[in-house]
DNA sequence: GTCTATACACCGATAGAC
DNA sequence: GTCTATCGGTGTATAGAC
């Protein structure tokens, strides 16, 4: 499924064959061509538009790609891969460990808002694929966002076993929380890219989505003092509204 | 700009002048472009097409229509001014008043998560002019989304200087809970129609997550039995899971 | 390996008959 | 009002020269 070796680097030196220039090239049509989808749309951008981007002609799209609908696959294929939540998960298996939900449920937003902010094009491509319902969305949703929600309802679960959570179905607590932090994401690089509504850094944003879905926005004044351990104080909030 | 006298009504019968016929034809053009428009996007979609399945020939869809792109825009000019908010907080007036948070945000919740699942085709719409930066989408944004948006942010300030809410930006209040509940539709219509993950009625979700919002999931044995009117109990959700 | 030139189909839009 | 016929333009894909 991953023809390309190295998904994670960005401009991969030769590093061993003479006839790189071929991959190279290769690889520099499907950037061209995944920002023009994610602009534009599948049918909305034309072959000749991607050769001229690319700076090469028509044919040469052709040579390295049979049909258009092979260029779209390779693209989504190579992200795909590299997009795996596996890694990230693993990076919080200490804060799972010690049953820290701040920790948590924070990592998970971070790693979400920054693979948003960071791979904008790949975000609207997803969208675009999505809506014309292509196999390779679902792909994505089984890999990626399944295996997320799952991992977080059995994260979930466990804590509420151990008495820590109230009991409510944990795969509601796992959408509302994603909900929440897709829908910013979503907001930012889609519906108001000119944060015209509201313009906070991710990680405030991480920690505050995280706040509001362990202790609720009602002021309890018994709820307030019950902090993990850094005693965080989210107050004086640096938010530019205009 | 709301050049169709009754949107509601899905198919108007003739009420008083002669000339139906053709006001009739060309509304059910537009019922038929809606939906292929929001199944393979404008450019995925060919006007010969939308005439074919409208049982008429290209020609008269360019009788009614001068351009492809005037179609589209009648379709998001009639819904637009279709799917006002307004209204919908009017209906919420007598829980606003009351300061009843729970009734107001779930009445909220209700009204999104009917108004998605009832109008599918246009929320795809949306998403596919959202996509394209057609500046169409932005009339609906700073229409219902940003009015959806300020309303909440004043509600929730207000209750936070009757001391009823906690002191975060409310803003960020706001964008938690339409985040929680749009991504909800969002999964509901686009990522999982065919429900993989999680299978919730429109009336259970917004009751749970109104409650997140306003309680979060920590066990706080203190902040449990903090109930405005009616006691809810949330426990035996019937959620079907594959 | 890269280009120019082109085949072939289809799409949006129009003209004019009925 | 509705249709058939068709035009100009564009899109994908290929052939063949360099």
């Amino acid at each position: 499924m991953n023809r390309l070796a190295d998904s994670t680097k960005p401009d991969a030196a030769p590093n061993g064959g003479g006839r790189m220039a071929g991959e190279e090239r290769r690889q520099q049509i499907v950037r061209v061509a995944m920002r023009l989808f994610s602009q534009r749309g599948f049918s909305g951008t034309t072959t000749k538009e991607i050769a001229r981007e690319a700076g090469v002609s028509e044919a040469m799209v052709f040579k390295h790609f049979a049909t258009k609908e092979e260029l779209f696959n390779a693209i989504l294929d190579h992200k795909a891969c590299a997009g795996d939540m596996g890694h990230a998960c693993a990076a919080l298996a200490e804060a799972i460990e010690r049953g820290d939900d701040r920790a948590v449920f924070e990592g998970l937003a971070q790693t979400v808002l920054h693979f948003h902010e960071h791979d904008t094009d790949f975000a609207r491509l997803l969208l675009h694929s999505a809506l014309q319902g292509h196999e390779l969305f679902q792909m994505f949703w089984q890999r990626n966002v399944r295996e997320t929600a799952n991992f977080l309802r059995t994260y979930i679960a466990g804590r509420q076993q151990a008495g820590a959570l109230r009991d409510v179905e944990p795969m509601i607590i796992a959408r509302a929380f994603v909900g929440m932090v897709v829908y910013h994401s979503l907001v930012n690089v889609l519906f108001d890219p000119q944060r015209t509504l509201l313009d906070i850094p991710n990680e405030q944003a991480a920690r505050e989505f995280t706040e509001i879905l362990l202790h609720g926005v009602v002021k309890t004044p018994a709820a307030a003092p019950v902090k993990t351990k850094s005693s965080r104080k989210a107050k004086t909030v640096s938010v530019k509204r205009k």
